[in-house]
DNA sequence: CTCGCGTTTAACAATTTTGTTCAACACAAA
DNA sequence: TTTGTGTTGAACAAAATTGTTAAACGCGAG
């Protein structure tokens, strides 16, 4: 049948999402994948040709993920700066909640393969990053932010968003935290960030 | 030869580390790994019986490095707290310079295998930790830094330091850096962080 | 019912990666 | 030179992983 064919399809892409994003087993074969999601390993050949094919979808939706999280940190109009700033951090902890992994999945496979087509960003990616320039300057001269240039903000905000998930387990070794310590110190990331970011909090 | 014989020991695990810190390449296999050092794979397993033995010397030595790095954010006597966060970024941005791929490594092997033993902390650290909460409310005092848990500050250091190497290849690609430009992103990101964590700068 | 068709499965084959063996080699010591 | 020891290389063997095939299965349509 069409529907649970494509669920069967859906299953397995999303079981090795899950496996890649969510427990970063970086190292999973197309077997592991199969005991996963429960199903049989010819099941994958048949829907994806082979293993590299699976993974070439599975990648480049990481991307596409990615850059779906990266577009959100200039874009979004008719909010305040601090209102932007704050959705943005929202997304991406949201985000990293759910794909802890993505970064580090992602950059194994382009470490793998340099040439990995790197996704172009539009031509409106620069304009974003203009106006986010203009923001600054705004919040500068309220006297609210200090000079920054935005691909550092940008960096910083990412780096201090993400970094605590895709390195979880060395992170909860590092400051001594069980499960419960873990969630409850992720769940107090996004005040710590809005203050590192703004004076006036 | 008995350095010849150790020699060629080293170069076979110094080759593993570079492969895996420094050019990220994760899924690299023995062959791999005797071709860029120049010599044959069994030499490999004269060295070390198997890939796994081989693998386990490094991801050791890997935690004991990290193990280090995390030790000098709180340690360092006889500095003002301002030139001590200095030197520990110093410190920071200096290894991941060397090895930036070294925290990729070491969240891939233990999400691979989640009961590895954790390097227990000696107890000096604790101690450090508090050393460090001392330091930061005689800044808040001061009115050069804001309130912030020690454990988030940490965090935020080695976030702000390791992230912007660790994802080279999405950061590059993130905001349109040649390799130029990213030497030149990486070499402002010191003063970045400082005027990030300190008010006064 | 049974036919058709997409799907699943188990068994098999090919490939890749890892591990082993043994003869050849280098070289220092006797 | 000869012997002994440690190292290397090529060939081989084993194991793990991926890919293929064909038969069986489920199920709706005719």
């Amino acid at each position: 049948m069409e529907t649970l064919s494509t669920d069967v399809e859906r299953l397995i892409k999303d079981t090795a999402k899950r496996i890649f994003f969510v427990e970063g087993k970086l190292h999973a074969t197309t077997q592991d994948i199969a005991d996963a999601a429960g199903i049989n390993r010819a099941s994958i050949h048949y829907y994806y040709r082979s293993r590299k094919i699976l993974f070439d979808k599975v990648f480049e939706e990481a991307m596409a993920e990615f850059h779906a999280k990266l577009t959100v940190v200039v874009s979004q109009e008719n909010l305040t700066f601090r209102k932007l700033v704050e959705s943005v951090i929202d997304f991406l902890l949201k985000k990293s909640l759910e794909h802890p992994f993505l970064e580090l999945f992602l950059v194994a496979e382009l470490n793998q393969d340099p040439h990995l087509k790197h996704a172009r960003l539009p031509e409106e990616a620069r304009a974003r990053r203009m106006m986010l320039k203009e923001y600054i300057a705004e919040e500068v001269a309220a006297g609210t932010m200090k000079p920054i240039e935005a691909e550092h903000f940008i960096v910083n905000l990412i780096s201090l968003c993400s970094f605590p998930f895709l390195a979880k387990p060395i992170v909860k070794n590092a400051i001594e935290l069980s499960e419960e310590g873990y969630v409850k110190f992720i769940s107090e990331r996004k005040a710590v960030i809005m203050k590192l970011i703004f004076l006036d909090l």
